[in-house]
DNA sequence: AATTCGGGGCG
DNA sequence: CGCCCAGAATT
């Protein structure tokens, strides 16, 4: 689609929008310079993920990994602590898979040919652009949830943003209308605005520095836009898990498969199914077949929601009935100590929560 | 083209 | 509760 501006503004609007965001742009820690490396690590962390979210993740990571070199060189354990809570764990595996190519193959620097970024582990169109035009202010598109309601309602785009073809449509136009001059604050100009004015529900249209450009603003139907069909339905799913201590007072802990939800992260050992678990103690005896005497009565249960799953995890407590046996690969009894260094996910945090919530109550009674 | 990947904030 | 968030990889 063309867009159905005049000649005049597309000439006028990217000089508007980057004085705006001269004046007005958030303080970030990642806009302190535009480190080819801080831009990339903040542009994974920021994926589908809200600002004020990433700042004290940003700010610990930079703390650990100071430099592209030692983040490449860091243990998997490490990376995966240091993302632990954010979500969508397969960005920090990809995020070093790609890092360490740019260190073996482009001696650490970060490559400033679209192909050869693009091609990157975890770095996909958005991320290019956002890269591209930051770092080495290179008059590249970066599509996101942003640009799409912005322009959406600056020129009322109606194609279904649900639909993978339609991010084109968007490339198209900002291209058509993106600062030559200044194209990394330009990109960032569209975050700021989609994020503080042209919000998704009460937009701040009085004080949208661009208003006199949107043609969904002078016709009233913001609301309107971005048109998404898409809706996912999240399925249920239910657990049991344990909390599991030897004689030393150990916690038994598992390693989840290196592919598919939560990769590599840490639990308590767990079975999952689709219907709820009639009994318990035997079902979880059953499903992990280990020597343990797991206590008939549940501390109760955690629930989570993920974007396309919930979980409800029925929590329980057991011993280990002898130390003759063999501990599979990819379990291991480790000290609360140690356990505070492995990554866990945050459904697993809340059943140690629950379990710590318990064992404080029987104290007080 | 559709599904799978987390987790939190908000009306 | 459902939608949104500085999306990408996989199927």
């Amino acid at each position: 689609m063309m867009s159905n501006w005049s000649e005049q503004e597309k000439q006028q609007f990217p000089d508007n929008l980057v004085t705006w965001y001269e004046d007005e742009k958030r303080e970030l820690p990642w806009r302190e310079n535009r480190d080819p490396y801080r831009v990339w690590v903040s542009e994974i962390m920021l994926q589908q993920t809200q600002v004020d979210t990433v700042i004290p993740y940003f700010e610990r990571f930079m703390t650990l990994f100071p430099t592209m070199h030692i983040f490449a060189e860091a243990p998997e354990e490490l990376i995966l602590k240091a993302w632990e809570g954010l979500g969508y764990y397969s960005r920090v595996r990809n995020l070093q898979t790609a890092m360490k190519e740019v260190v073996e193959l482009y001696d650490g620097i970060v490559p400033t040919d679209k192909e050869t970024v693009l091609a990157l582990k975890g770095v996909g169109p958005y991320t290019a652009g956002a890269i591209l035009s930051i770092a080495y202010n290179q008059p590249e598109p970066a599509v996101d949830g942003n640009v799409y309601r912005v322009y959406s309602r600056l020129m009322e785009i109606e194609d279904d943003i649900a639909k993978a073809k339609t991010r084109k449509v968007f490339e198209k136009v900002v291209a058509e209308t993106i600062s030559q001059t200044n194209p990394g604050a330009f990109n960032q100009a569209l975050m700021d605005l989609g994020a503080t004015i042209c919000t998704p529900k009460n937009p701040k249209c009085a004080a949208c520095p661009v208003a006199q450009y949107c043609r969904s603003h002078a016709s009233g139907t913001m609301l309107n836009f971005p048109v998404k069909t898409k809706k996912i339905k999240t399925k249920q799913r239910y657990l049991v898990t344990a909390i599991i201590q030897n004689n030393a007072g150990e916690i038994l802990v598992q390693q989840r498969p290196e592919t598919g939800l939560l990769a590599n992260m840490w639990m308590f050992p767990s079975i999952e199914a689709d219907k709820p678990f009639a009994d318990l103690a035997t079902s979880f005896k059953i499903g992990l077949d280990l020597p343990v005497y797991v206590n008939q009565e549940s501390l109760g249960q955690v629930k989570h929601v993920f974007s396309h799953l919930k979980w409800e995890v029925e929590t329980l407590t057991g011993i280990i009935t002898t130390d003759e046996f063999k501990l599979p690969e990819n379990y291991r009894f480790v000290s609360i100590t140690a356990m505070k260094h492995l990554p866990f996910p945050v459904p697993y945090q809340k059943v140690w929560q629950l379990y710590l919530k318990t064992r404080s109550g029987m104290r007080d009674e």
